[in-house]
DNA sequence: TAGATTGTTAATCGATTAACAATC
DNA sequence: TAGATTGTTAATCGATTAACAATC
């Protein structure tokens, strides 16, 4: 728990994943030291708003000469809490709930998946990544075993209601969020992070219209 | 072309399709009028922002009475172009390709799905959806017959800077970029819109280990 | 020491909220 | 007409950028 963790804006949290993306290649590239300007340059940022972002968190710069790359992308590792993983399960496992399985690599966001449900006989006992396919009725008491505290969603609108007030009583902490259905509205005690890809496919398709 | 157009900011352009929605719900439920007020509080916005948002885009109320349901869903459809369809190609029939093709509505976000390449020598000659998987040999080739604007890409990293400057000169004006590779920073005369799946997950993680 | 670059304060810019006159 | 609610201007709030003293 570092210093002035409260006051951090979601601006500056949602920065940090780019910038810990850009620290890894320039550690890859063998970089050594950059300057707050050499990676705004770079980044496409300001180096005042990548020295303020930092300086959220602590002092990881040296004057005169810039931040260490090796240590400035560790302490990003920290700060971005990689170091623990987040025991978490997944619902529905159709089309992009089985693709999120495969394509994303959990444990390097700080995520380890250790269930994954779905009430399609088709799908149940089936195997995906080493991880067999429940039914939601087993849901309390893999819960009540494994204590998950976030739940990916990739279930259809109607099903959610009543799947995320019975995993928020399973002690459900956070929802990494692809359906429609508003968490946040209903539940705003606990996390919510959304994805809506139709939603960022139609702001696209807006911009397109306008140019 | 509607009137002011040129000024609105992309805080405003993120949440049309989330009114868009609620629009939608709304008439699905035979709601005939919604005052800013009460959108506001389903929403969980101010009505002061929704009223603010609207009139961006014209006066689409009745003082003393709010908004009829129908019509404000109808120029908000329209004002985020549903009512044409951009012609679109996909790259990368991987996981992630293939469950948007199989998951998104295309149809319904404004685009037309046209084509699908991916050099893995297993897919090619495969169809998903009506559309027959090509090799990247072939697009020079289908571009100049079917003119596509957008481009969706879910190939890795490293297949993204050839590909993307071949695009651009069979003329892809936009990009909705699932992969890591930092299109805006290299072409800044396109468009993109981003899709870091990692980084949403990443800003999660932080979340998850402040509280 | 001189040059460079940070950490941090101050200034600017933009987005959100509040207030209210216009009007249905 | 009176009540309600918009459209719009003004006030506030927050985020970004600029400036500069501190210091390596």
């Amino acid at each position: 728990m570092a210093s002035k963790d409260t006051s951090i804006s979601m601006s500056v949290v949602r920065r940090l994943p780019r910038y810990y993306r850009f620290l890894y290649d320039l550690k890859e590239n063998g970089v050594v030291r950059i300057s707050s300007r050499e990676l705004a340059e770079r980044m496409g940022l300001t180096a005042s708003q990548i020295r303020q972002d930092l300086n959220c968190f602590g002092e990881f710069g040296q004057q005169g000469y810039g931040y260490l790359v090796d240590q400035l992308y560790d302490e990003l590792y920290r700060i971005l809490g990689m170091d623990k993983l987040t025991p978490s399960i997944l619902l529905g496992a159709g089309n992009l709930g089985h693709a999120l399985i495969n394509h994303m690599n959990f444990s390097s966001k700080g995520v380890s998946l250790d269930g994954i449900f779905d009430d399609a006989p088709t799908l149940i006992g089936q195997e995906i990544h080493g991880i067999t396919i429940q039914g939601t009725s087993g849901l309390e008491a893999f819960c009540a075993q494994n204590h998950p505290q976030l739940a990916i969603l990739c279930i259809p609108k109607e099903a959610a209601p009543e799947l995320v007030t019975r995993l928020i009583n399973c002690g459900v902490k956070a929802f990494w969020n692809y359906s429609h259905y508003d968490i946040a509205l209903h539940h705003p005690e606990v996390l919510v992070e959304n994805v809506h890809l139709g939603d960022s496919l139609m702001a696209l398709s807006y911009l397109i219209n306008q140019s």
